[in-house]
RNA sequence: GACCCCAUCGUCUAGAGGUUAGGACUCCACUCUUUCAAGGUGGUAACACGGGUUCGAAUCCCGUUGGGGUCGCCA
């Protein structure tokens, strides 16, 4: 039988850093057998649904290049199946009528909570003949679950797991509006779509046991199970909203690039051996639930941050300039000529080795199609002084006679010119550094000389001249 | 509180009875060097604690402590 996942968010906020890694790995299980990946919008809260959630999933997927094979499921669009499957349950005398009301269920808990007892339902309408229904009450569809004995759970990630049966309650699976729930919900969908393996948050581990008793009640075959340890904050604390970074968008707006945070994600948790920089093709050869851990990871941004600037610069510099022109563009507040497009192709090279995100390299990079006079800042500036000013006007001089204008040839050229003044290179290349840049940091020298080219490289330095 | 899960450097982890406990990120030196990065070399840094089992435990068992998850007519 072949591989069959999915991914199951709720669409109620963004596609948070958790629930992208639980996409990873399902996608990553079911490319490695050769399955396929399904995506399924579980939106049967009404309520907190919302069609920008909705898209927040699909755009973060598919920034992530995770995209599902087929077309999503929406769970609203079979509440009539679930609702069928509860008639079947009541039919068989597996589920049942409970007329209690919300109140009477509140104070059930209050109760339990107050004598230090186990909070939960208790099975008051399990057996009560209908006729003692109250008037005009509304009844839930609870699910008759097993008193005795106990539920074995054999998590691919977590291992073997066994529940008492008494410590868990009868759950409602139509409400009293006649809507099922989530946990009716899952295991028909996930049965109905033929999901030969559930991979989940952690957090999901109890319901496996109550899902594990409906497939057993509808006599369905079970799927394997495999609970995902959750992900944490950098203090170690449940993830949430304070921690800034846990949309999936935050991170594609802080420049990373997707292979990145699939690389960085895939290690939090599962590894294989010393192995920490992985290609996808690799992490498809290689992902398996056996080497997932058992223990929650907490986000490190320094080490995102280390392993984006690798992929960086491993990146072609084409694909490079077209996801920073938007960022480049913003600053100049206006749109990059096909000349710009071709000078920050030649400049990626220097520029992509010293950044550690996309809006480092755009920021580094905006020097070079600026317009004249290049703003100095403060370094440049001090850089700049008088002696400084008058050598860069006999280098322009100078260099004006030079041909070929390329790398080799204008190192040469700046070497025998410091020779010939008896000055130490960084006299003439920090000057010219800020003249060119109006920076103190950049690309090696010759380079951004080269990439400038020779007619803008020498008005750059008249303008810094005397 | 009840139930369940977890526990190796600060962080992510390798380790599946016998290792100088390895790697990566971070940090610190040194190196390269025209700046800044990157790179190279080296360094600091861990088996939570207590009992067992064993000739021998990071590895197996029990307990303690600590962390996490779940206990909705949310998903």
């Amino acid at each position: 039988m072949s591989v069959i996942t999915r991914f199951a968010p709720s669409p109620t906020g963004y596609l948070h850093i958790g629930g992208a890694r639980t996409a990873l790995f399902n996608w990553l299980y079911a490319r490695h057998h050769g399955g396929s990946f399904q995506l399924r919008i579980e939106d049967t809260d009404r309520l907190r649904s919302t069609k920008e959630a909705i898209d927040a999933i699909f755009d973060g997927l598919h920034w992530l290049e995770l995209d599902p094979d087929g077309e999503p499921v929406y769970q609203t669009s079979r509440v009539d199946r679930h609702v069928a499957v509860a008639d079947e349950l009541l039919a068989n005398g597996l589920a049942y009528h409970c007329y209690c009301s919300a109140e009477e269920l509140a104070e059930m808990r209050a109760l339990a909570k107050r004598e230090g007892k186990p909070v939960r339902y208790d099975g008051r309408w399990r057996d009560r003949d209908r006729s003692d229904a109250p008037e005009g009450v509304k009844p839930t569809v609870r699910f008759k679950a097993p008193l005795d004995g106990a539920t074995l759970l054999h998590d691919l990630v977590q291992g073997d797991v066994k529940v008492e049966n008494a410590q868990l309650d009868d759950m409602v699976l139509l409400r009293a509006d006649g809507t099922p729930t989530y946990m009716l919900s899952v295991v028909v969908d996930d049965h109905d779509m033929e999901i030969t393996h559930v991979i989940r948050g952690d957090d999901h581990l109890t319901n496996a046991f109550r899902q594990t008793q409906l497939y057993r009640a509808m006599s369905w075959p079970l799927p394997q199970f495999g609970h995902l340890p959750l992900i944490h904050g950098p203090d170690g604390s449940k993830l949430s909203k304070r921690h800034g970074a846990i949309g999936v968008a935050a991170y594609r707006e802080m420049g990373f690039l997707p292979e990145a945070l699939r690389n960085y994600l895939l290690r939090l948790g599962w590894s294989h051996g010393d192995d920490e920089i992985i290609s996808t093709a690799r992490a498809i050869e290689w992902f398996d639930l056996d080497a997932v851990g058992r223990s929650s990871a907490r986000i490190d941004m320094q080490k995102l941050g280390n392993l984006n600037g690798h992929y960086l610069r491993e990146t072609e510099s084409v694909r490079l300039v077209g996801l920073i022109a938007p960022k480049i563009e913003a600053v100049l507040d206006q749109k990059l000529r096909p000349e710009h497009e071709k000078l920050l192709l030649r400049a990626m090279p220097g520029l992509k080795e010293r950044a550690k995100d996309l809006n480092e390299l755009a920021e580094s990079a905006v020097f070079y199609v600026r317009s004249r006079p290049i703003p100095l800042n403060q370094k440049a500036e001090k850089l700049l002084n008088a002696e400084a000013r008058a050598r860069l006007a006999e280098i322009a001089e100078s260099l004006s006679e030079l041909d070929p204008w390329t790398e080799e040839a204008l190192e040469a050229a700046i070497q025998e010119l410091a020779e010939a003044w008896g000055a130490k290179l960084g006299k003439l290349a920090q000057p010219l550094r800020a003249a060119l840049t109006g920076s103190n940091v950049s690309p090696g020298i010759y380079e951004v000389l080269a990439v400038l080219g020779k007619s803008e490289a020498l008005d750059r330095l008249r303008d810094a001249a005397p």
